[in-house]
DNA sequence: TTGATACTTAACTATTGACCTAAGTATCGT
DNA sequence: ACGATACTTAGGTCAATAGTTAAGTATCAA
């Protein structure tokens, strides 16, 4: 049971931090400009970045006064891992992929006794 | 921004919640079968299971005095869909998927053509 | 160099979450 | 009917989270 998707998890269990992450998802963007769709004041909307940085979902660097922020995608492809393993994912779609290959195999066999 | 994802996320954010999850995607299991490896007393386990029904990700039922429960794939598609989302899921596989396509097309027509 | 911009730090409050123990209810097996 | 089993309800503790205001630092633009 991989302990690292805790914070992952519970740092889009926020509405405010999904939004931020799916924002980010179209390209990297800057604190205030990633605060201003927010009615909070922006210390508090910068501990919500603090926790999605924590977890490991978004990177930021700081250039001059601007703080950038962009999308981990590595975060996000370990969380969907977690989300297709527990669908069974793997189960069906190696699942159709070793069918397709059998059956692929089977018509080699069959074009080469032809 | 759909808002039921945060009680799917946030009962995911739990280990003890996860596991939970894990062990009902492999089938059906009762209160004191799930509880079973965890160390902590059982009141606070179901106040866990309580959690994830309420979040939508399981469903139970109570025959007798024995109370069983299910995984809820929908709630666990649902929570797919939006990682696919924000990875850009789609944009990536639909893209590999005309490229595919793309090749297949030429690929044949050199065949006619030869 | 001065004022505005873009955060950052500090200190505090209110709510929620995760656990506990103790006691209660409902069912099943004998 | 009676004891054991499988939860359920009630009530309380403690730490963590989400928000606040106020004040500070560092950069850019004129």
């Amino acid at each position: 049971m991989p302990k690292y998707l805790d914070p992952v998890f519970a740092a889009l269990s926020d509405p405010t931090r999904r939004q931020v992450v799916e924002r980010l998802s179209q390209g990297p963007a800057s604190v205030s400009e990633l605060a201003k769709p927010f009615a909070m004041s922006l210390p508090a909307f910068v501990q919500h970045l603090g926790v999605l940085e924590d977890s490991g979902l978004i990177g930021s660097r700081k250039q001059g006064r601007v703080r950038t922020c962009y999308l981990e995608r590595a975060a996000l492809d370990r969380l969907d891992g977690w989300v297709a393993q527990v669908q069974g994912y793997w189960e069906t779609r190696l699942g159709a992929l070793t069918d397709y290959a059998q059956a692929r195999h089977q018509q080699n066999r069959e074009e080469r006794e032809s």
